[in-house]
DNA sequence: AGCGGTTACGTCAACGTTGACGCCAACGTT
DNA sequence: AACGTTGGCGTCAACGTTGACGTAACCGCT
């Protein structure tokens, strides 16, 4: 395996300082154009490639940032994930990527390690109610972004999609064309604080006088499994539900499935809102109504949110919320 | 931002030197149980943790690995992604994960990044034909692990579904169910060398006796929407066509919506079978018939090959095929 | 000629860790 | 009693880079 090549090897064959070879390719400054050719052609020549981790011991910056989420199996997150990481590369930061199966323990060794390599910073999709463990970090000097959730600290910021204005809006929508009694399928895995889409159901429902009698809220898995399994429920315990808001596309289409194995046509006898988007989601029969979320422009706050924080350490930074929209299909 | 904890700390702490604080930390032996109890205990009240940029300095190993692949845009990678993010990290290892657009560019400078950073080695799914790429970099010593192509070269390892006779299996299955004039959508984005799944639908039309009647081979890109007009196409060309055999999932998925768009039935005016095995492809209606790929077995056999290299360095390594399934469903 | 300022370098130390090596005390062996 | 061995540590240098600072040459100005 041949040695790698370090600024000494560029330096001993242009016949400078190290120093000098550094400045050059830092573009620090400090050399003349002559001396800059000549390096820049040895640096080519001979295939010199900076050595990050020498760099980053003495800068403390090690040119990474870190993306921790539950997981990639819910087609939610690759589209996000790589919209952070180009951007990540566009400012000229390597991304590492860890999942944590929404477990608040692995979660915490996901950090250790990434404290560990020195990351700049952490773009979070938070596991359960982790805050605590995450203003943690963010005090210890850590930049850390929070996706969906609300925190204060220094060197944190938050980026959310407003979830509960979306919930509300699918809730009116099923109640305008004319549905009555409605269920929703929510996640298991949300703790209290982050229920925005229940919230927003809730209140919906308030708001349009269906205050009285009582709307079902079940609490499932935000999977296709999931979703089956509620609507399954659902159904059982009140036959007469003709609507129904699903936490995420995935919860939806199982509750759609789950529908049609039971005779119930959808949208005829039942409607069904997702939420999120999904590519899935006007692929499958019939094409599902759903709340979009706009990935790519969350993947652009929450790099913009985190590159500011890298930038001007301890600066406040404002909540950022991003909005949603109805996209109406054809299951309602 | 308080200082980070370093060695230096605990050790003053203890009241031994560095080095044995390094020793206990990475249990080298040389130290005796009690000082072993001081040290853990200051390491732990002090929340140490090691710098591995320091580490990777020294012991040239970084304890990250990088997985490059072409998006995170086919559900197809997203699932092996975390496989191998999650086995990465069994072995105590960090992953960087980096996309390439199947630019050939892209992948060169993504590759040079992940260089700088002293990754222990790479998992690699390569864009178009860049194999003297990554045989370059093998050269170099890093460990490289390529998915789905072919080369030989030290520190450089292989692994590949048998996309060719998977592609077989399904020509076979379609014929065998009474299909008389296939048709074939592939991808525009693999170069001769790794059309395997061509190479095995037209193997298994020449050794049924379909030699005659040449089959439409068209070459798309691997989305739905190129599945739609690849299928539009065809039938357009070749109205008779009643089966057809797609690069992936997602071409299948789009082929089916083309074909009932344009009045088709599917299965009974054409069937269709794809590959990959994603998630959606059991929920669209009517249920793909395609070709399993088992990605959990994939993500293990490509960290344990890389694993190897990386312990073992420029010891040889036999490729590995991964059979494949084809499972059947409701499109044929 | 003398002086202050600038340009273009070089020198040295440090970042946090580990490899190589050395040292001393305690122990067992003859 | 002399000697080798071992266990338990410490010392020093090095990894490749950059921050801080030094310096020699040269410029323009009086």
């Amino acid at each position: 395996m041949p040695r790698e090549i370090t600024l000494r090897d560029v330096a001993t064959q242009v016949g400078v300082s190290p120093r000098t070879v550094s400045r050059v390719v830092n573009d620090e400054g400090g050399f003349s154009e002559a001396t800059r050719q000549k390096v820049l052609e040895a640096v080519e020549q001979l295939g010199y490639q900076p050595n990050m981790l020498a760099r980053g011991l003495i800068t403390r910056r090690s040119g990474t940032v870190g993306l921790v989420g539950g997981g990639m199996t819910d087609p939610f997150f690759p589209a996000l994930a790589e919209g952070i990481q180009r951007k990540a590369r566009e400012a000229g930061r390597t991304m590492f990527f860890a999942s944590t199966d929404s477990d608040p323990a692995r979660q915490a060794d996901v950090l250790k390690s990434l404290w560990s390599h020195a990351v700049d910073g952490v773009i979070v999709f938070p596991a359960l109610d982790t805050i605590d463990q995450l203003t943690g970090y963010a005090r210890r000097g850590l930049p850390v972004v929070i996706v969906d959730d609300q925190a204060e600290a220094p060197n944190l910021a938050c980026v959310s999609f407003d979830l509960e204005a979306g919930a509300a809006m699918a809730t009116r929508h099923l109640l305008d064309t004319g549905r009555q009694r409605l269920g929703m399928i929510a996640s298991s895995l949300s703790p209290p604080r982050r229920r925005n889409r229940e919230r927003g159901f809730l209140r919906a429902m308030r708001e349009s006088g269906h205050g009285a009698s009582p709307p079902e809220v079940l609490r499932m898995l935000p999977t296709v499994e999931g979703g089956e399994a509620g609507m399954r429920q659902l159904l059982d315990r009140h036959p007469e539900i003709d609507g129904i808001f699903a936490y995420n596309d995935l919860v939806a289409i199982g509750a759609m499935r789950a529908a049609k194995s039971q005779g119930r046509r959808v949208p005829d006898d039942v409607a069904v809102v997702g939420c999120d988007d999904i590519d899935m989601s006007s692929l499958v029969t019939p094409a599902l109504t759903t709340i979009r979320l706009d990935r790519p422009l969350l993947s652009e706050e929450v790099t913009q949110a985190l590159h500011d924080l890298i930038e001007a350490p301890g600066s406040p930074r404002q909540p950022v919320m991003i909005p949603v929209e109805l996209v109406i299909r054809d299951s309602t």
